[in-house]
DNA sequence: TTAATTCATACTAATCTTATATAGATTTAA
DNA sequence: TTAAATCTATATAAGATTAGTATGAATTAA
């Protein structure tokens, strides 16, 4: 029961904007090298985030990427959902039909509740909860 | 962020022998063709069942599985610790030395407080919790 | 125009998952 | 003694997932 890199990141990615958000766009060179993820790597988080309108880019020279949203606006629950392919902790919570038993499965109901207090979890923790740390600025 | 099947046919196994702990012990091969899972995979799954003494067995004809405690006794999260590898959401939280970042990251605080709330959950729903439905016998 | 930078697609390699199969050894009720 | 059942160990294998790399196109400030 991981979650995958891909959420830890996509959290690590957002928190990285939100600190940085006074310095303009920030470009994934600069992640990379805060982060120790790489570019190419970053690239290809950064595009469901997009496309989740958490984050906007600007193209070309000093382009970069910037929050689309108040870092108080951005949860977790957000960010996992997004990079998850499955958000719940069985599949038979959401697909009943998966699983021949479903009807009379009281573990199935044990599971689904289990998953709502994770995300109430999440959905209550935003990026700016995240992001009062030591910035590397501040050494 | 998936559990596995594991998890989820071990939680089964455990509730099919709450449910039938009258009959005396209970052969894989009744257990298969309740819960459709095969009696070779089966046999995979109860073998740390009985390593963590949540499960007796009897061998010889008339054999079987019994439940080694009471249903009351026996939670999700003892079954989640016992299938998954990792019981942590992210890997970091019990071994910070994996990531580089792990000193000064807000964000595995933040995966440690909703793995803590996930198995809180899970630690109270006990199998005592799910064993109540339609058993087949009762059809 | 040039160079910095993002955008898009595809590829790859390793690992994990979910089983099934094989081949027995052991125990014990009847 | 026989047969029902568990126990042990290993092997195999398809499929899925994960994590990351590679290549190059598109955009745009200067």
């Amino acid at each position: 029961m991981k979650l995958s890199t891909r959420s830890r990141y996509g959290a690590r990615i957002l928190v990285d904007l939100a600190r940085n958000k006074d310095q303009g766009p920030v470009q994934i060179g600069e992640i990379s090298k805060r982060q120790d993820i790489s570019v190419k790597y970053l690239e290809q988080l950064i595009r469901p985030l997009k496309k989740a309108k958490l984050v906007t880019s600007v193209r070309g020279p000093k382009g970069g990427h910037l929050l689309a949203e108040k870092p108080e606006k951005i949860s977790l629950g957000q960010i996992v959902r997004l990079f998850e392919g499955q958000s719940d902790l069985v599949e038979c919570v959401s697909f009943p039909e998966k699983c021949p038993m479903s009807d009379d499965c009281q573990v199935r109901l044990a599971w689904r509740d289990a998953t709502e207090v994770l995300y109430e979890k999440l959905d209550s923790t935003t990026i700016s909860d995240l992001m009062n740390g030591n910035k590397p600025e501040d050494d």
